[in-house]
DNA sequence: CTTAGCACTCATTAAGGGAGAGTGCTAACA
DNA sequence: TGTTAGCACTCTCCCTTAATGAGTGCTAAG
């Protein structure tokens, strides 16, 4: 059944209200302060038409009416007004821009930054890493059996590991040996790494018969093993404690429940990384997939380097969110964080100097 | 005026159980529960003079006893039954070795470990390496204009840095300066690279007269300039719900306010860092400098390698602490914290292949 | 010095009773 | 047929009142 014009509009009167009271709007409030022309009587049997649609609820007889997850649904499928990149766009570039030259700042900065601008509680995820390729790999000497892995990968990004040898190798064999790793690997995917390809290397290596042999061999193992390490995401994020602002979590246990549940960054990450990867994605109330978040909305974008998604920044509140303004404000985001990794870690030919 | 050994067994009493029940405790409960061979009217008595020196107050007249920030003053310089390190030693050291490898994942596995053990919300400081000497510095292209500053420090600490420099240099240039710089460089404090010492070195470096002068002026100011960045102290926290566990905080508001200042990793990193530097230092309620904590305890611990302080543990929860417990879990892990950090991550004799 | 006894205090809880917000329904009106 | 005024009804919220009970301070006797 279609909704009648009235209806939509009504129906919008009293998502924006609750949005922005928190309380059951009734029916004089609709007639009065939104100017529709209608007395409350005819609001209250529009309203009643509703409830039956399933896009309110009354919390109890006496009280006005709350608009369910359906009723979100519609309003941000379309019903409220459409939202342009919104006008904190440069400042949101400018604040990015401080913390540009390495993935993992510029990521919690995002995350910052969106909690600082909504209001609500911000998350932000590293990028997932197995689809990158390797430019550049430098072993460097930490302590006598310790040695360091620095990964540069063609997006620019940098990831340390830190292996433990069973013997030492001198600085001068580690540098030949990244050299010899970089020329090789180079270009090869992180995801790639945990392959026959050792075997493969192996062989060419040994081919041009160097005098470190066996590390060189316990080296690769180690990195070959090590190499799912890589794509290990890190969540970030901010304002955690933004959620006791809502008079929904006013309730101490309600409050502890969804805070423990965001807390625990394992699952929530993988709580994440289930949802749908598209440009922008609402999740509401019940639409989400665990139960301590059944009463919030996750809204999450994505972040992309040559147009693959390797990561994720988002926000999570009440169901009752102010979705015009928060989506608004992730679409400056996304769109700026995009700008700004493409700008800055994107793919590059190789330089000359390598190898 | 002494307290007579009567009246501080009836205050031991009463602190614990008002740190088991968080409720305040009354007369009969000490006579009869802590079956102390004296009526309540006694114990009623002692507890008034208790009151009196201001080891109790009265929430209301016809409440029981709660203790003062002084008596849990006495209560941890003595009145405990003094603890050993815990019985839980060896877990401990079994999953700190888990994330030995990298210095910042152990920080953070620390904190990890004493909210899961304690209940308490937790932080750990990752360490401050003004005092650190340089070890090795290896410069990595990342792209054309990009470069990864690697820094390692004696006690195999690593720290990266991005720099973007105004023109590109190229790999093997990039493997010579690394070299000269960890030749000049290795053994110098962190906290001596933005001194006079850039124009030293560059004077030195000039007499040697390569062909990359400019770059390497460039690169130089670059490294200095960032030197202070260095010392940035990472904050992790475990457990920031924990506190909500607790009736102190049932009420939201409240909650808000302590979380929100824990949340501030920046004030409460200060606050933390003004914490005097003991190995154990115990600040309760009132003792706290700042107002948002003045009803919360604070217990840290710090972490030393090779005799000096560089890094800081520790948890906060409600004054009504249960400091015995606490007290023991975080001796044991400042304990085994110690062994592993000057078992891994010692002074060692620069490798002879250096330079 | 200790203790039994007792009056007193005060938080907590439950019950009762407006007040107010909002509804559903009905009947009249356009 | 849709709209609206009117009204009884419902239910929450808040205030008051009263009962309960935990715990105290004080006194007087042991």
């Amino acid at each position: 059944m279609e909704l009648s014009e009235r209806k939509l509009k009504i129906l919008r009167a009293i998502i924006s209200s609750y949005i922005q009271e928190g309380e059951a709007v009734g029916s004089r409030t609709i007639s009065k302060k939104h100017n529709m022309g209608i007395s409350s009587a005819t609001v209250r049997n529009e309203m009643s038409d509703l409830e039956e649609l399933g896009y309110l609820i009354q919390p109890h007889t006496s009280a006005g009416r709350v608009p369910t997850d359906k009723a979100y649904r519609l309003y941000v499928n379309g019903l409220m007004k459409s939202t342009s990149v919104g006008k904190y766009s440069e400042q949101i570039n400018r604040i990015l821009q401080e913390e540009i030259n390495e993935m993992n700042s510029f990521i919690k900065n995002s995350a910052r930054i969106l909690s600082n601008f909504t209001h609500y509680t911000s998350f932000a995820m590293t990028p997932q890493l197995k689809e990158s390729k390797l430019k550049h790999i430098q072993l460097v000497p930490v302590s006598d059996k310790k040695i360091l892995l620095v990964i540069v990968t063609e997006n620019n990004i940098i990831k340390n590991v830190v292996f433990n040898m069973s013997s030492s190798i001198p600085q001068d064999q580690l540098n030949r040996i990244s050299n010899l790793l970089t020329a090789k690997l180079s270009g090869v995917k992180l995801s790639m790494l945990n392959r026959e390809l050792k075997n493969e290397i192996m062989h060419e290596i040994y081919s041009i018969r160097e005098s470190f042999d066996e590390k060189l061999d316990e080296l690769m193992v180690l990195l070959m093993n090590t190499a799912n390490q890589y794509e290990k995401v890190e969540l970030y994020y901010n304002g955690l404690t933004n959620i006791l602002n809502y008079p929904e979590y006013s309730d101490t246990n309600k409050a502890k429940e969804l805070l423990s549940f965001v807390e625990d960054k394992e699952s929530f990450t993988k709580a994440l990384l289930n949802v749908e990867g598209k440009d922008l994605s609402i999740l509401i109330g019940k639409e989400n997939e665990f139960e301590q978040i059944k009463e919030c909305s996750i809204v999450t974008a994505t972040y992309k380097l040559n147009g693959i998604i390797i990561g994720k920044v988002g926000l999570i509140g009440p169901t009752r969110m102010d979705y015009k303004n928060v989506i608004s404000m992730i679409k400056s985001l996304s769109f700026n964080i995009n700008k700004l990794i493409n700008e800055n870690y994107t793919d590059i030919k190789r330089s000359e100097t390598d190898g």
